[in-house]
DNA sequence: CAGTGGTCTAGACCACCAT
DNA sequence: TGGTGGTCTAGACCACTGT
């Protein structure tokens, strides 16, 4: 193949499916779903978009695997390494996981992926490893007007009225996260009567409706000879 | 060259001071800084540790030019697909920066760099900002032998002393971050017997030695509906 | 064992920057 | 024009996973 192919076109499948790839790769042609390298955007980020766009729209459903890399090459007519730069990037985004001999997953369930790495998983999956019992304390529970910043940060209007949740997370008693929740409060009225140590923010968001909502607290500190 | 290279060995220079370039690959031999390919870490990492660590020993002061790629690439033996990959690791750690026709600058002052932003600095930014009073409290401060994990991800051997710091900090007396800090034991043997309630992490390293050094916490919760 | 990701190389061409 | 990064390919071998 030459050192730039013209164009290609496909549609990711799962695994299962590989059936009409031939029939798909008939009626491309002027077809949307193309890597080309004409001119526009790099290989490697056509191929991120395509299978971003797979993900997105749930012909790539949460948690199934991808096809094996040299077959993903053969449909979208890229170098493994072009490829490989494409799935690695869509990790950094949160998107995919990679897992060594067994294949590439697409990670979280749909909304709560994006950003960084939830590390509430992780926090509640330790304390269930590790047989600790975790409890929270909480700091505020409040229903206050969205400042700038959080208006912003949750793309709503300034004012609207915001349902603020600040818990330090403790394992076995021992302080071990911070967990800093902000949601509109006309998602879920019954979040500022709840008593937040001991009830699950999960549960009541799921009795209050399926209003996606995204609550992140990040601290990071790292210290280093000047 | 075999696809797999035994070893080689260099020193890194800014572009000004090539002349004594022939002479250290002649003195090379069982010098330390070399990359090899015989087990430890992949090559791209070995290549990324070298940079970072001209750069944070000061060999390669802050906003100076690295040398090509294809130059840096003959001295250390490496393709430069493994040597791109090393240094767009360091710019996603914050320690370079790229520039198309120009070449690879080391980014930054020299300490606030590396890794996510750091929020440390932010920390302390914006405790004065707000004229809020910071404050620690120590929930472990020991010297403890390496678990696995930790010798991972540090690089050092399993078993190595290391020196644990978790704190949470405080703004006027309100629970705010975590920090975990983790030190190997020998860079720093003061570092067990310091009060870290009011003392300085930065100040006792500082005063320890120049042997660079990373500790990091990250916490994030994140919620949305099932 | 076969399948899959992880790493590495050598070589090529393109796009940008300075002279 | 010449130097430097940016992208891409084809092919190889290693390491891990699961049957």
């Amino acid at each position: 193949m030459s050192p730039r192919n013209p164009a290609a076109s496909t549609t990711l499948h799962t695994t299962s499916d590989v059936a009409s790839e031939g029939k798909a790769m008939a009626t491309a042609g002027s077809d949307s779903r193309t890597v080309r390298s004409d001119h526009p955007d790099p290989l490697w980020l056509q191929v991120a978009a395509l299978v971003a766009e797979d993900v997105s729209t749930g012909r790539l459903g949460a948690g199934s695997r991808l096809p094996a890399e040299r077959e993903l090459c053969l449909r979208l007519g890229v170098s493994r390494v072009t490829l490989r730069k494409a799935l690695s990037h869509l990790v950094e985004e949160g998107v995919l996981r990679p897992s060594h001999g067994r294949g590439w997953y697409v990670a979280a369930t749909s909304s709560e992926r994006k950003d960084w790495p939830n590390r509430l998983e992780s926090f509640s999956e330790t304390a269930a490893r590790m047989n600790l019992t975790p409890t929270s304390r909480v700091l505020r529970s409040s229903v206050d007007p969205a400042t700038l910043d959080e208006a912003e940060e949750l793309g709503i209007a300034p004012g609207t009225p915001l349902f603020h949740l600040d818990r330090v997370r403790l394992l076995e008693g021992i302080p071990t996260a911070i967990d800093r929740t902000r949601v509109p409060a006309h998602v879920a009225p019954a979040l500022a009567e709840t008593d937040f140590t001991t009830g699950s923010l999960y549960d009541v968001l799921a009795s209050a409706g399926a209003e996606p909502v995204r609550a992140e607290a990040t601290i990071e500190a790292q210290a280093s000879t000047p």
